[in-house]
RNA sequence: GCCGAGAUGGCGGAAUGGCAGACGCACUUGACUCAAAAUCAAGCGUCCUCUGGAUGUGAGGGUUCGAGUCCCUCUCUCGGCACCA
């Protein structure tokens, strides 16, 4: 075991050591050369992280994975691998890069695997978290496995637990009775953010709805934090969109109406206050609570049929906004605010109880929805905005904003202000007050299902609901428990688990049988990495603060409001409470794309699509396999794989080697005094990769990453075909440099050949190339000569000479003339290294 | 329906408003070979009257000396949201 805190000298010390050791270099690429330097790299700990330069770190992180079986597929060495590679171009850079690797190993694959199999779900992750080290460890990137985290091990679930405790604590986590999302094919509850639509996120499952007393997180009280904090981050705007569309901040009114013959009132929720006096009747969920209260007795039995009906239909017949708005009157009237007049209330299957405080003031001549229903029900529909200019269309339902008519004092304003006046309006009556509504729901974290973090609360009958005092966490999971899936949770039919005395009488109390959303686990992992080992805390804020926030997080964009929104969250949380000293976890984001099969469908074992990395890497080796994801396609992106692209990167790799024995062959000769055409040809190839390199990998551009690697071979090449006299230690140096910026790319294939050309040390210890500038600039220049933007001509010229010696270059140039001959020049435009254009137009 | 992203050779894909197709794949031709593979060299958008010219980045308009790139309209593809008051 290599101890932690190291300086980067005696890390260096111990490499140059082993390095000075007799390398065997092999003749050629492959995965012998892998395994070789996998082992070197280990057993010098190479790659280990230095707290001591931890003001020079940089955290790249890739999502964890969940631990699967199988080897490794593709995905896996799309994410991790070419994250690898980013991260090695910052360590070259100077970095600390801290690059965990570790296990989100809660969740329902291996409870379900067990229901299966009868393998428990404890034994199989172990096993494939086994399998899964093994594999990773043969891509040859640089994690550093002291800091490994693996969710359903306890010293983890501890601090879930904690997390919990602290959340509860401040009131961020609370227990109520709602209908929430129910997928009977996984037998629990889930978030809405694990909706896919009307379907279950994971198996895809239809959701029905379950009546149920459940756990949640207070996510909405971080709404506004959680819009306002997205501005700062790095992240792709499309999901900064997403994050922003699902908090789904509106604008606008709380609105009360009183009910005629009654003390209750109505609170509804509007963006459109202005259309206030085109309402006409009232329409409440059927599950608003005030429906029983106010219901006419004569009115009770339709009532009734109504609402048994509305329960009976799917959730996906009643979200469909094709679906038939359906309703009946309750026999209630509500009193129109600022007119007085009497609104008939209805329910309807088109307010939903869940948004705003399930009741609306319908304006049909303005809201399409109302206009729909009042059309089918005979309402009145009352006209009270107007078009701004008459050119509008102004057929009814007139959604826009507009000037107000038929509105008492308030007509003639435009729709905007007449918002802000009416709500001052009906602020002085104490009718109403201007208010923010979120379409983001509380996330509910409990879950009826055996594999996962158990909620660490006990139930007393005498004292209610009491948290586990924390330093009898963890509450440990049971192994021997019956989780056949029945909709009970499984661990309230394991006894030993089930009772326990109440932390506080020390009555014989239950404890909490539901275990935590995986997400929750999720949520807070790239905390724990950096002090993975702590006992007494979940994380030392001394260095975690000093650690976070991420600086490159990679993953999917399918967690755009699932574990992104939720780990947020989290960290806001844990800022408010003093635990860590921001808010925002992830500084930078990137979303790879997905590497689909050869027929361009999503790989699955079931298509017989599959790819399997294996077989290609047994053949061509680890790197060759990751030079081809990085070159074959855009990262961001992704593609259908192609059997033709790998072996081109073989191919790639062959010459690469062969002008490594070339360089061998020439030996050490000489560096010319100065450069020549040809050196100079080749110092610009060189220095304009190192500049594109660098400039490209900052946004995972790997595949012009690859195509500038494969100019300075292509130049290379040339100049050791062509070039007359050819200096052995010029080239030698290009190759050099070149392995140089191939190391991050093909760390196993540049080791081998930095040794072979001598070195002692690694090639992962050097610097990262700086370009020149100088290099850059071109002795002679051609320049394209357009004639009224076509080109005519081509003309070299010495890349130092003024505009005006261009101009009469490009003027006098022999194509160029017979497009000059009868035409008056209006004007040149010399755009320097690049053309000419002469303007010109008949005399 | 609303919001967003995208459409470039036979294919994967490049191009801060400045020579479209970098870098590759496939293909064609030549060299080497008894032959094949490998390798090396050359060619490779389309059309024509072919040492040249015209045309060309989903379609149509516009701005500009100059547009794949900026603006408008449309088509299609993909993602997200969707009775959210």
């Amino acid at each position: 075991m290599v101890p932690r805190k190291r300086s980067l000298s005696s890390l260096f010390r111990d490499a140059r050591l082993f390095y000075f050791k007799e390398a065997i270099l092999l003749a050629k690429y492959g995965k012998e050369t892998d395994a070789k330097w996998q082992k070197k790299w280990e057993d010098t700990g190479l790659y280990k992280f230095n707290r001591d330069r931890v003001d020079k770190k940089f955290y790249c992180l890739a999502m964890f994975s969940y631990p699967s079986a199988a080897n490794l597929h593709v995905g896996h060495w799309w994410n991790f691998g070419l994250t690898d590679s980013y991260a090695r171009v910052k360590r070259m850079q100077g970095f600390e890069v801290f690059e965990p690797m570790g296990f989100d190993a809660f969740g329902l694959p291996a409870e379900n695997f067990a229901i299966k199999t009868g393998v428990h779900p404890r034994d199989s992750t172990q096993q494939n978290i086994a399998t899964m080290r093994g594999q990773l460890r043969t891509m040859g990137a640089m994690f550093d496995w002291d800091y490994e985290v693996v969710t359903c091990e306890p010293d983890y679930y501890k601090w879930t637990q904690w997390l919990f405790l602290k959340l509860y604590e401040r009131g961020l986590s609370y227990r109520k009775a709602a209908p929430v999302n129910w997928c009977p094919s996984c037998n629990t509850s889930l978030a809405n953010e694990q909706v896919d639509g009307t379907s279950c996120e994971r198996c895809q499952t239809e959701v029905t709805k379950k009546h149920l007393t459940q756990w949640f997180f207070k996510i909405t009280h971080y709404a506004e934090a959680l819009l306002a904090g997205l501005e700062k981050l790095a992240w792709p705007e499309k999901t900064k969109t997403m994050q922003k569309n699902w908090v789904g901040r509106s604008t606008g009114a709380s609105i009360r109406f009183a009910v005629a013959d009654s003390t209750a009132e109505i609170e509804v929720f509007t963006t459109r206050a202005d259309t206030l006096f085109g309402c006409t009747y009232m329409v409440l969920a059927p599950e608003h609570a005030l429906v029983d209260l106010l219901t006419a007795p004569e009115r009770r039995g339709e009532v009734e049929l109504y609402r048994d009906y509305v329960n009976k239909q799917s959730e996906i017949d009643r979200l469909s906004s094709t679906h038939v708005k359906t309703g009946v009157f309750i026999g209630a009237h509500a009193v129109h605010p600022l007119t007085g007049d009497q609104l008939p209330i209805w329910i309807a299957d088109y307010v939903l109880a869940t948004y705003g405080t399930g009741a609306v003031m319908a304006v049909p001549a303005h809201d399409v929805r109302d206009f729909a229903f009042a059309t089918q029900y005979g309402l009145p529909i009352t006209r009270v905005i107007g078009g701004a200019t008459p050119e509008v269309d102004d057929a009814v339902p007139f959604v826009e904003d507009g000037i107000l008519v038929s509105s008492a004092e308030w007509s003639g304003l435009t729709s905007a202000t007449a918002r802000e006046r009416i709500v001052e309006q009906l602020v002085t009556n104490n009718q109403g007050r201007a208010t923010i509504n979120y379409r983001l729901r509380d996330w509910l974290v409990s879950r009826q299902r055996y594999w996962g973090a158990p909620i660490p609360i006990v139930h007393c009958d005498t004292c209610g609901i009491v948290p586990v005092p924390e330093n009898e966490l963890p509450v440990l999971l049971p192994y021997n428990v019956d989780f056949t899936p029945d909709g009970q949770s499984p661990l309230s039919k394991s006894e030993e688990f089930l009772r326990t005395p109440c932390p506080q009488c020390g009555i014989e109390a239950r404890r909490d049988t539901d275990t935590l959303d995986t997400f929750v686990c999720s949520s807070w992992y790239y905390l724990r990495y950096p002090d993975n080992r702590n006992a007494s805390a979940p994380w030392d804020p001394s260095l975690i603060n000093r650690m976070l926030p991420v600086d490159m997080y990679v993953g999917g964009p399918e967690h755009a409001v699932m574990h992104l929104l939720y780990a947020r969250f989290i960290t806001h949380a844990l800022c408010d409470m003093g635990y860590v000293n921001f808010t925002e976890p992830f500084k930078a984001l990137t979303h790879q794309g997905i590497i689909l099969g050869a027929d361009g469908e999503k790989m699955s074992k079931s298509k017989g699509n599959a790819v399997s990395p294996d077989a290609y890497i047994d053949i061509y080796g680890s790197d060759v396999f990751r030079l081809y994801l990085q070159f074959g396609f855009n990262y961001l992106e992704g593609g259908p794989w192609s059997e033709d692209g790998i072996k081109a990167v073989a191919r790639f790799v062959d010459r690469v080697e062969r002008l490594a024995d070339r360089v061998g062959e020439l030996g050490r000769g000489a560096r010319p005094q100065s450069l020549g055409p040809a050196e100079r040809e080749v110092e610009y190839v060189v220095h304009n990769s190192i500049k594109s390199i660098t400039r490209d990998i900052e946004t995972f551009g790997f595949n012009t990453c690859i195509s500038r690697l494969m100019e300075i071979l292509n130049s290379l090449g040339r100049y050791d075909t062509e070039a007359a006299p050819k200096h052995a230690g010029f080239m030698r140096d290009s190759f050099a440099q070149f392995i140089r910026l191939l190391a991050p790319f093909a760390p196993h294939l540049a080791e081998e050949l930095w040794a072979k050309l001598g070195h002692k040390n690694s090639v992962h210890l050097q610097e990262w190339p700086q370009h020149s500038e100088a290099a850059l600039v071109k002795d002679t220049v051609e320049l394209a000569v357009q004639v009224n933007g076509r080109i005519r001509e081509k003309i070299l010229v010495p890349s130092d000479v003024e505009e005006e010696a261009i101009k009469a270059v490009a003027l006098t140039a022999e194509k160029v003339a017979p497009f000059l001959a009868g035409m008056k020049i209006h004007k040149v435009i010399v755009i320097k290294g690049s053309l000419v254009n002469i303007v010109v137009k008949p005399e």
